[in-house]
DNA sequence: CGCAGGTTTGCACGCCGTGCAAACCTGCGG
DNA sequence: CCGCAGGTTTGCACGGCGTGCAAACCTGCG
């Protein structure tokens, strides 16, 4: 949620501690709005006013209402992505995926990509803008492939595995999420784990039961 | 492109033909104003005065820009899931959705496909209602095989497998896209068909190289 | 103090998407 | 031929969106 003050001052040079307060409040707000009055029900005035900020304001953090939910996502897939990154340039690139997709069982993150991974259903602007999360954490990942030192990969082959892999964890969170509501407990995050790994298998030893 | 008249009043009672022809007038006319004037740069008022037709009755048809535009890519991509469909139930479900991958080079739709897809890199909207049509694809697909006889997939199984099969063939369009411009050519359309063949490698022998 | 960044705000404009009711076809039975 | 019943097209109006612009407003610093 919210960093300590701390390391803020530290880190970030004056008045720009404010701006992220500011974009924090504009994204705990445009979430806990949803939360009360349902998906399509509020307005960006609604946001900004209940935020403490203006309009104009809000439009200069984000271009659009459903920019400012998806951010729950897009840190979530980052955080996946990652996790990619940080592996060896050596090791071999299924066996960095596996990482990826285990980091999607990140409990931190979970929860409130939960309750945004919601909205897709009833909003179809919020899906469509989901949709296009996923998309940018794809082009991430290739472009660090592409990136590895040694990288004679095949570009197709780096965006075919990429999308599959992405899409094979998408399906299994769909599927947790079907079964458990988005709630993240001690049960449910086990049951995400197993549902990733049986993903894995699939794409180990490809599709064929 | 526009139908005989002789079937269309076979098979359409009276009134309908008028509607399915100024619903063709108006996704054509839009595709002409992208070519003529660039993606972002014509409104809807553009298109329905373009098209001969009042702004509301555009929205009549279409809810908005974007949709109108994104036809040409969900009737390609609806050719390749009823390809899926003319498969025998009993058929292995890989190779089914062999079928669907290769149907991805049939040269009808692929050129008004193309054009639209390369709106995706300038228009973000654009892009975002694209992925939404590969995702309604997606869906249709599981539910097709959800409904197979003697469907004893696991769910999972079956998601997972549409989205890396889609997602794969996403990514061989693109390469291929990238390289010919989307020029619809006997050269090209042998390219495109390389690209799928080698994407169904990858999903076959599960990407371990 | 007053200045030099950068941020916030108000204002205005054009466009979007939709509800509503009236006008407008078109085929069909009287 | 008439008028009616169904469906379509249109005009109107309204609220919301997204952005350019310029003025007001901080905040640190010399």
């Amino acid at each position: 949620m919210s960093v300590s003050p701390g390391t803020v001052r530290s880190v970030q040079p004056g008045w720009e501690a404010n701006k992220t307060a500011t974009r924090n409040a504009i994204v705990d707000t445009a979430l806990n709005l949803v939360r009360v009055k349902g998906p399509g029900r509020f307005t960006v005035d609604d946001i900004a006013a209940a935020a403490g900020v203006s309009r104009r304001t809000f439009f200069n953090y984000f271009p659009s209402r459903e920019a400012a939910l998806v951010v729950n996502i897009e840190e979530f897939l980052d955080h996946a992505a990652d996790q990619f990154l940080a592996r060896p340039a050596e090791e071999p690139l299924v066996e960095s995926m596996y990482e990826v997709l285990t980091a999607l069982a990140d409990p931190i993150h979970l929860a409130a990509m939960a309750e945004v991974y919601g909205l897709a259903d009833t909003d179809a602007q919020m899906n469509r803008f989901q949709l296009q999360g996923w998309e940018n954490c794809a082009e991430r990942l290739v472009t660090a492939i592409s990136q590895r030192p040694g990288a004679d990969h095949d570009p197709l082959y780096a965006s075919a595995l990429v999308g599959s892999v992405l899409s094979s964890g998408k399906a299994a969170l769909s599927q947790w999420y079907r079964r458990t509501g988005g709630d993240v407990t001690e049960e449910s995050l086990t049951l995400l784990r197993q549902l990733l790994v049986d993903v894995v298998g699939y794409l180990r030893h490809g599709f064929t039961l």
